[in-house]
DNA sequence: TCATAGATTAGAATAGTTCTAATTATCACT
DNA sequence: AGTGATAATTAGAACTATTCTAATCTATGA
């Protein structure tokens, strides 16, 4: 019996469809979000990655995130003026900012409301995403 | 028959409501963007204002930008990582932000739309305000 | 009129992000 | 396995939008 990598590869594969090349670094920043999904910010991200990988750069956790925002395995999400922040739910969700943490929360959305919500668009506006965005206070 | 003053004047009134005066420069500002309602940004609202203005300063225009969200006379829109953008738009409505124009259009909501997208909220939330943008390409 | 608080101003400072140019790693092909 | 072409990483500089600071100005009301 082969010994099992748990680990299901999404990634690689993905880039590989993009005509990227799958490195340590992407490796570890994906990881790094699936791991803890508290919707860390470049820096957040850094200083994790920085525990594993101490000779990473900013520059590319940057450029790192930006490839999985590319491949479609992130979203980023911002809320006003802070920094962005990176999130990899997969599955149609909102963001709810809580004003009082500051931490954001994933709404998952029920079946049909992206439907409705695009049907709000007069016609001639082509939507390729939507975002919607709560601002608020979450019971802890 | 006494001349009238066609301009309605909730400026002045909200600012009083808040404590805050009216100034020239709140004025201004506020007139530039009710004239031209393309979602400026703080640079290009100081353009326009320096027209009419010329000693004002860039700090001034974010001053009175934020003053008059504070009134909720106006609303401030972020795309992405890009410049904020006003609005004085009173009516709910979304965002729709072309990209190959990188202009932003109002999207007026349907009465209900923002109650059935506030009912996607689990117990526990509680939401003060939603945004919701939508990304893509408009027909001209 | 005068004091006080509020508002404006210019410029410095800051935060987050992107760019640049040099180095290093990876892949495809022998 | 070796090699060349291309892609990715890196450190640091540069950039942009915004906020802060401290000084000056303005309006209001005792």
């Amino acid at each position: 019996m082969p010994t099992a990598t748990f680990k299901p590869e999404p990634l690689a594969q993905r880039l590989a469809d993009s005509g990227l090349r799958a490195t340590p670094q992407r490796e570890i920043v994906y990881d790094v979000l699936l791991k803890k999904r508290d919707h860390p910010t470049a820096d957040e991200v850094f200083a994790r990655v920085k525990a594993e990988r101490p000779t990473i750069s900013l520059a590319t956790v940057y450029n790192c995130l930006e490839t999985l925002v590319q491949c479609d395995l992130v979203r980023a999400v911002n809320f006003e003026r802070g920094p962005t922040r990176y999130c990899p739910n997969l599955r149609p969700h909102a963001h709810f900012h809580d004003e009082h943490t500051g931490a954001t929360h994933d709404i998952d959305l029920p079946p049909g409301i992206l439907e409705k919500v695009q049907a709000i668009l007069p016609r001639g506006y082509d939507a390729k995403s939507v975002d919607i965005i709560f601002r608020g206070k979450a019971r802890s």
